[in-house]
DNA sequence: TAGGCCATCTGGTCCT
DNA sequence: AGGACCAGATGGCCTA
């Protein structure tokens, strides 16, 4: 950062001399109000800009979120709901394409104590979740009625579940977006 | 018109 | 000392 190039004072070097005795307490007053004045405009200009560098990293982040264009935009806080469960949803399907892989038998799956995992069949529609039943999404994106797991909601809501009334349409109505928060 | 969302300003606090 | 970060206040815009 530039070492705030101490302002050159407006007054001219002549007149220093003469507007000094009598007046000086009240002209250090402009100046520091004046100085004051400054560093609050220069305050206000860094935080401006550090708020749209926040929002252009919240508009980088919508833009990676799976909505459709003609979809209202999420907002701030929406938009962190469902990157958080986004990224929860892919962690499951990414772990359970482990298991996939591993050939765990449905039973190991099912005495997994972390949590009973969503169905393969539903992880499979994942790209075409239209065919899915509700219960299926929500075994998959609402996880907070089981006790002990690890919620997408945990470290983000404090008591209160982010229902789907909640929800913005496209989340809610879209057959290719998560159909709820939980 | 009330409520939600947002941008901006502002003062306080912490950090370098 | 100055900058970054934060939270509260305020006012504008939009929508149900």
């Amino acid at each position: 950062s530039l070492p705030s190039s101490s302002s050159p004072s407006p007054e001219c070097p002549q007149k220093k001399q003469k507007a000094r005795r009598g007046r000086t307490k009240a002209k250090s007053e402009v100046v520091l109000t004046k100085q004051k004045r400054n560093r609050r405009m220069k305050a206000n200009d860094r935080e401006r800009n550090r708020m749209h560098n926040l929002n252009s990293a919240l508009d980088a982040l919508r833009s990676v979120l799976p909505t459709f264009p003609d979809d209202a935009k999420l907002t701030k806080i929406e938009t962190l709901r469902f990157a958080h469960n986004y990224i929860w949803a892919l962690t499951e399907t990414l772990r359970m394409a482990d298991h996939s892989l591993l050939s765990v038998g449905p039973q190991e799956l099912a005495r997994e104590p972390f949590r009973q995992p969503p169905s393969t069949a539903c992880l499979l529609e994942l790209t075409s979740p239209g065919s899915i039943s509700p219960c299926e999404w929500d075994s998959l994106y609402s996880p907070v009625s089981q006790a002990g797991s690890l919620s997408p909601t945990d470290s983000l809501e404090e008591g209160r579940s982010y229902q789907a009334a909640d929800a913005p349409a496209c989340l809610r109505h879209s057959p290719h977006a998560f159909p709820e928060f939980v």
